[in-house]
DNA sequence: TGACTTACGAAAAACTTACGAGTATCCTCG
DNA sequence: CGAGGATACTCGTAAGTTTTTCGTAAGTCA
């Protein structure tokens, strides 16, 4: 990379970090001192070469930075103002060799949260969103207003480590931005995926790099219907293939 | 998200702080210095797709606050002035097609329960069982007396649905059932498997019925380490695989 | 009825793309 | 060492798109 390509990904990255949205093609040539729009073109296109940031096609401030620093989660999770950031000690006990697991004792009385179960997910099927007047419990992590929790039926999600009786929570929203993990319609076919676009294709990645992706072309009718946020799945005897 | 988007939505926001109540669409006009109500239900409109903010349909003043899903998460979840804390009526979104589904009331203050987060279940390796003097938020139903939560590393397990940086929550026991999903050590290598039993011999099948089972011998060191009880996974932006 | 929220339609403004062309720098080959 | 070539870097302008904005009429709720 040219330093000045990496000044443009700079100025890019700390605009983002001050204004906390992209800017625009003549921000950059203002920032970076350009008299032409030319001149950012061409460095967007390098750095989109080195596949350093992705651009949607006509989209306004469509700049994504491919490596953001987006804060490892456990962080978040355990963080500070987290009231799991006590971090007691938790005499864990080591499962280790053959030592015997030391029960420990639960913690904590806080308020729980639970999300509305609205629907199933079809396998191959269109949605048949309806509601189950039902609540399932979720860590916060997972909570949030407007937040769903869906009943996942059927096996066309193995590849995302997604699996038939599995508890998806979503967050309810029809765009996404690169890399987030999404819920599809496709066809008629609802599905999950890692969401990622480039100029003006759409593509759907599995979790599994082994697993081919599915690209969307204009003809296909495509909705997002949300990103998932979390899945959950609950153990018990003969779990799965409970036939059908 | 464009400036403007921001700026209506930065504006919400600090009504709300300020007034204790959201504002209505005509107070967004002049805040924002809109001449138009069109104009305002257009941010909402693109503010509501991008799932930052939700709204109960002819509602006044129906405007929720929606915390974006990604990083700040459970602290915002948590913290004072979150919608969620207080347990007000949160639409859930458009979901399908055509239909809408109703804004559900959540429920809260149950018993809230976490458990221990112990160790990392080393894919292909022992187990490296260590203390990491944290806990984790899990549904009731995956707490337990003595139940812990580990933390997956490896692939090695995505046969079961269980991927890397997932988590699992075990309840520490050294026998199964038939049937059971159990955390077991075979020859030194830790892996999660569905236990059966027939006669003399062990079987531990995986999850999908493609993949070979295992069959312990008597000359396989075999020790059950505990049974599943749940797994969970939290969605961020590129999840899995980047770099490493 | 009064206070708000929704629903179009349409025009101006803001941005992104595409193309053509002109320096400057660095490397290689004869 | 000098000529060619390949790159990096820079301008400017004319489309082509999307965002932003306005206004007005209709629908809801208490």
């Amino acid at each position: 990379m040219t330093p000045k390509q990496k000044r443009v990904l700079d100025f890019i990255l700390s605009f983002i970090e001050e204004h906390g949205f992209q800017p625009s093609q003549l921000e950059i040539a203002q920032g970076c001192g350009f008299e032409s729009l030319g001149t950012v073109q061409h460095y967007l296109r390098s750095l989109e070469r080195h596949g350093l940031l992705a651009r949607q096609s006509n989209a306004k401030r469509g700049l994504q930075l491919t490596n953001p620093p987006c804060p490892p989660f456990a962080e978040t999770l355990r963080g500070a103002g987290s009231p799991f950031a006590k971090g007691g000690t938790l005499s864990a006990g080591t499962i280790a060799k053959g030592e015997t697991v030391t029960p420990q004792p639960l913690v904590a009385s806080i308020t729980f949260l639970e999300l509305p179960l609205v629907g199933i997910v079809a396998a191959g099927k269109p949605v048949h969103a309806f509601e189950l007047a039902d609540a399932i419990e979720v860590p916060s992590a997972m909570a949030g207003p407007g937040n769903v929790v869906y009943e996942v039926r059927g096996d066309s999600m193995v590849e995302m480590g997604i699996m038939d009786g599995d508890y998806v929570a979503v967050h309810p929203q029809s765009v996404a931005e690169n890399g987030q993990t999404v819920i599809a319609e496709v066809n008629g076919s609802i599905t999950i995926k890692k969401y990622q676009r480039k100029g003006n294709t759409i593509q759907l990645l599995p979790a599994n790099a082994a697993m081919s992706p599915i690209t969307v072309t204009e003809e296909d009718e495509f909705h997002i219907r949300g990103i998932l946020v979390g899945s959950m799945r609950f153990y018990r005897k003969w779990t799965g293939k409970s036939s059908t």
